[in-house]
DNA sequence: AGGTGAGTCTGT
DNA sequence: CAGACTCACCTC
């Protein structure tokens, strides 16, 4: 296979050389003696010393043989886990070869979970024991919980679900009347059940489940878009593949871009399947983390809804992979390594023979293109389900008219907000900023505020009274002087934040009730207040993206962008296909009952593309047009690109460096690569770290990792400098 | 990642 | 010229 992942069923006995990939940075898996009365074969987790440390490792494969022999140490022992499967070794393979990043480093992202190497602690659990002297109405309610649920309970789970306290449990257990039991492994996943709530769906929905169904039971890999505007019912029609999943026996995975989205999804599996699927993201930690990496790893966890990193988990015999919000930023990012989940999914897929869909409203161009060459399949809702139209979209020319200075709603949005709050509808102003403004001015000398540490100006957040850095999250007290000239009281806010939008909104709507919505709020507290408000406890929200993602606010007919041009800047090269999704994403928010919405879009550039797909709806040809841009500036996905980004401490070090990687270029001419820059990064500075970049592009097909690959490692970079890649950039910063 | 040993800066 | 501190290098 090319990358060092054995099929056959090898296996290595006591004193055999085996190669060992450990979760360290490193490139290559490591040779070690395997232990006497050791048996050991491909993917079997084991622990190894590295140095003075012990870690976890996974067998790779045949010992390479090619370490000093005095140096071999001796696989210290094997983990009572499932084995890695031959699937998951090769994906780790072949994402580290795509993303250029040390192998071991790609084992780290699969093993995020404490205490592997542990035994689990035995779980006690109670059962009915002999009839109680006394049959106290606590106590009947704890054996009727035993009985409901067919078996044996935790004294906390016992005590939760029989509306008890812990002290009944236990003096049920002392009297006999509970017997208390060890059972190994954790608390066990509640299966999920197809038939308990099947969805009443359309007929357009239907003919969309029954081929995302014919995908799941082909049990081969295959990709799908799943396109349905906002409210045509994509997840029911996914969920719809889950089922079919499980019905075959294998297990599934939801990807969702946001942890603040999978509370609300989960309770909406629930409702389907009768049981909670496993959740994976950064927020679940310790024993709970353990419990899941271990249920997937073992078969026993049949669905997981998590976020980007779950897609590292080690499945047993994952069938299909569901990509929510395809589109979404967020997929890509770095968290050790730098990587795009939405592509990673789809390579995992085919490794794996499952089915991959990628649900989105609008596509991004690589997904949509993907799909015009007949690589994915495309299945399409195009209805609205029980719902009225789109939203028409209209645009404010803000040039003529537009709000008077210092101000943002125009007054034709205003009057249209207000007769739709008279009717006692929802009303939404979508500014993609958060904070009281983006600027703080002096108006005596022209100061502004800048962060310390990065190129970036601080913003001013006015309910917490503070500056915040957006980049680095820096905050410092606003002073009432000005630092630069000390004038008292000559600073001003200059542009519009969310909060700054809602104190505008508080005048012209005295009456009103206004909630904001943005990152800012606790993620604890996000659920409750847009539950709260979804029930008609706000009649204008005033919102940054974080409203574009999936809530459903069924009263809400009027959506406001406040500026539409706000994601346009800075020369990026998806901004306008970014724009049109979140635009579109907002937009459609408005109008799910039997009222249609209505979007207003204020925007000094009407004229742009964007603005006037936006207005036709006709996504299909801003594609279209995107895509002939794209393919005649060979630009992704009709070319390929990596950024280079080089940052460290002493900048004349980091631009010494990157001109020097610059002139090294031989390694990508010979493959038809062009280099562009040095040049500074549009955020120059973050963290005290100068940052600059470079571009690499090619024409599609070539081989760029090889090429990157051979390039680095000719020039001998220093290593107060960072050298980052980024395969695919999504965008410059 | 995390430890080590060499190189380097600071203060005498 | 000693002692602390930073940083490149290595881990089978």
């Amino acid at each position: 296979m090319g990358n060092g992942v054995t099929d056959v069923a090898e296996r290595f006995a006591p004193g055999a050389l085996v190669a060992v990939l450990t979760p360290l940075p490193v490139e290559r898996a490591y040779d070690y003696r395997t232990g006497p009365d050791m048996a050991l074969a491909p993917g079997d987790f084991v622990e190894v010393e590295v140095g003075p440390n012990v870690v976890i490792g996974v067998v790779w494969g045949k010992g390479a043989g090619d370490a000093d022999a005095a140096k071999l140490k001796t696989v210290l022992r094997r983990l009572d886990l499932p084995p890695a499967t031959a699937a998951l070794r090769a994906f780790l393979s072949r994402a580290a070869d795509y993303t250029l990043t040390p192998l071991g480093g790609m084992l780290r992202l699969a093993t995020r979970a404490p205490d592997l190497g542990r035994p689990p602690r035995p779980r006690v659990v109670y059962r009915p024991g002999a009839p109680a002297a006394r049959e106290t109405s606590a106590r009947k309610r704890v054996l009727a919980a035993l009985a409901e649920t067919g078996g044996a309970m935790s004294a906390a789970e016992l005590s939760a679900f029989a509306g008890v306290s812990a002290g009944v449990v236990k003096g049920m257990a002392a009297l006999g009347a509970l017997v208390a039991e060890e059972r190994s492994g954790g608390r066990p996943f509640a299966p999920l059940d197809p038939a308990v709530a099947p969805a009443a769906l359309s007929e357009d929905q239907e003919a969309a489940a029954a081929r995302l169904r014919a995908a799941v039971a082909a049990r081969t890999f295959s990709a799908i878009l799943l396109r349905g505007v906002t409210g045509s019912g994509k997840t029911e029609v996914y969920l719809e593949a889950i089922s079919e999943c499980l019905k075959q026996g294998r297990q599934a995975l939801i990807l969702l871009p946001e942890i603040a989205l999978t509370a609300a999804f989960i309770d909406r599996v629930e409702r389907r399947f009768g049981a909670r699927p496993a959740e994976w993201h950064s927020g679940i930690a310790g024993a709970e983390r353990r419990r899941v990496w271990v249920g997937v790893a073992t078969g026993a966890a049949r669905l997981v809804v998590g976020a980007r990193s779950a897609l590292f988990l080690p499945f047993a015999d994952p069938g299909l992979i569901v990509v929510d919000e395809e589109h979404d930023g967020s997929y890509k990012q770095e968290d050790g390594a730098l990587y795009n989940a939405r592509d990673m999914a789809v390579l995992r897929a085919s490794l794996e023979g499952a089915a991959i869909v990628l649900a989105s409203a609008t596509p991004s161009l690589e997904t949509w293109a993907n799909a015009e060459a007949g690589k994915y399949a495309r299945v399409e809702l195009s209805e609205r389900f029980g719902v009225a139209e789109l939203p028409e979209v209209r645009l404010l020319d803000i040039r003529e008219e537009g709000p008077p200075a210092g101000r943002w709603i125009a007054p034709a949005l205003a009057r249209a907000a207000k007769a739709r709050i008279d009717a006692g509808e929802q009303v939404l102003f979508f500014l993609n900023r958060r904070g009281y403004a983006p600027l703080t001015v002096c108006r005596a000398c022209g100061h502004f505020f800048e962060c310390r540490d990065c190129d970036a100006r601080m913003v001013e957040h006015r309910f917490r009274k503070r500056l915040v850095c957006h980049q680095c999250g820096r905050t410092e007290p606003i002073p009432t002087a000005c630092p630069a000239c000390g004038r008292e009281d000559r600073l001003a806010a200059t542009g519009p934040g969310v909060e700054r939008l809602a104190e505008e909104a508080e005048q012209i709507f005295p009456d009103s009730r206004i909630a904001i919505l943005s990152s800012d709020i606790a993620a604890g507290a996000i659920k409750e207040e847009i539950a709260r408000i979804a029930a008609g406890g706000a009649d204008l929200i005033i919102g940054t993206q974080i409203v574009a993602k999936g809530h459903n606010f069924p009263l809400l007919t009027l959506v406001g962008v406040i500026d539409a041009d706000l994601g346009l800047q800075g020369g990026d090269l998806r901004a306008a296909e970014r724009t049109f999704q979140l635009v579109r994403q907002v937009a459609g928010r408005a109008g799910r009952a039997e009222r249609p919405g209505v979007a207003l879009v204020q925007t000094a550039a009407p004229d742009h593309a964007v603005m006037r797909a936006l207005v036709s709806g006709d996504a299909e040809a801003f594609l279209n047009e995107l895509a002939a841009e794209r393919r005649r500036a060979g630009a992704p996905p009709y070319g390929r690109m990596a950024g280079v980004i080089l940052s460290g401490r002493n900048e004349a070090q980091v631009w010494a460096t990157a001109e020097a990687l610059a002139r090294a270029d031989e390694p990508l001419r010979a493959a038809g690569a062009e280099l562009f820059g040095p040049a500074p990064a549009p955020i120059a500075r973050i963290r005290g770290k100068a940052r600059v970049r470079l571009l690499v592009k090619v024409a599609k097909g070539a081989p760029l990792q090889a090429a990157l690959r051979r390039w680095r490692a000719a020039v001998k970079t220093p290593s107060a400098v960072r050298v980052a890649i980024d395969i695919d950039p999504q965008s410059f910063l």
